[in-house]
DNA sequence: ATGGCCTGTTACACAGGA
């Protein structure tokens, strides 16, 4: 099974690029992020002409998520509220960030992680909050199925290789001391990053700034992420970055990552 | 040191991204 990972920063500005990519590389499920549209506006019947199906978790103008899927998902759900209590969610579903979906057994979690704005912002106190309330989540779907693989655009960064440069990285969002420890913390579950079973060298990157032509000089970071229960991470048998879409007129600053097990 | 670019908005500057 492929399941691929991307932020697209508008699936309506990005149509043409994403189903081009889908219909060159037909994985199994595309998990996008940052649709930034309402759920009455997807572009589902693109997908659908393609044979797929959508399951979608949108907002107005910012964030959103879709699960894209060759054959038809079970026990989908939407937000954290789909397994923890009201009172446990609060407010942190008020941003659309969270959907998955079950395929062969397996618990696909596609995920939006909160950008956090700046070291010590309110966002970056949302960010943590979004991050610990995730690993209560997670530990729900791993009590219900071992078979659990959460993808997305985490916005962090964990190791210094992840970064092109790391300099500063302290006092930066996406690789702070502290949100690399909130992130630690949900992956201590025993969730594995499946990048790095197969690549050990940085200099791979899934997100490069548009400004600065950062792109052109390969100054990226690498926070789209497929993280693995143990079952999943022994099966696994490939886990690649294409930077190919990076390159096109008008792309997002995100670029796919496949997983294959 | 700063900001640099891109997207969506009942837009015509702003918020948000990362």
């Amino acid at each position: 099974m492929k399941v691929a990972t991307w932020n697209v920063n508008s699936v309506r500005t990005r149509l043409d690029q994403v189903t081009d990519w889908l219909s060159a590389h037909p994985v199994d499920v595309l998990c996008l992020q940052e649709t930034k549209v309402i759920d009455a506006d997807f572009p589902k019947s693109a997908f659908e002409a393609l044979e797929y199906h959508t399951y979608i978790y949108g907002q107005k103008s910012y964030n959103g998520v879709a699960l894209i899927s060759r054959q038809p998902l079970e026990s989908v759900g939407l937000g954290f509220s789909a397994v923890l209590a009201p009172e446990t969610v609060g407010n942190l579903d008020d941003q659309k960030r969270v959907i998955s979906g079950v395929l062969d057994g397996i618990r696909i979690v596609n995920l939006y992680v909160p950008n956090g704005s700046s070291v010590g912002s309110e966002k970056y106190g949302y960010k943590l909050r979004w991050l610990a309330l995730l690993k209560q989540y997670l530990a729900q779907l791993l009590a219900e199925n071992p078979a659990l693989h959460i993808c997305g655009d985490f916005n962090v960064a964990l190791e210094d290789k992840d970064i092109h440069n790391p300099e500063g990285k302290e006092k930066h969002i996406m690789s702070s001391p502290i949100e690399r420890q909130a992130l630690s913390d949900v992956l201590s579950l025993g969730l594995a990053d499946a990048f790095r079973k197969f690549t050990q060298a940085g200099g791979h990157y899934s997100w490069w700034d548009y400004r600065t032509a950062a792109f052109r000089r390969n100054m990226g970071w690498r926070i789209d992420h497929h993280y693995l229960s143990p079952p999943l991470y022994e099966r696994a048998t490939e886990c690649t970055i294409d930077v190919e879409p990076r390159r096109l007129e008008k792309p997002s600053d995100h670029t796919p990552v496949v997983v294959e097990y």
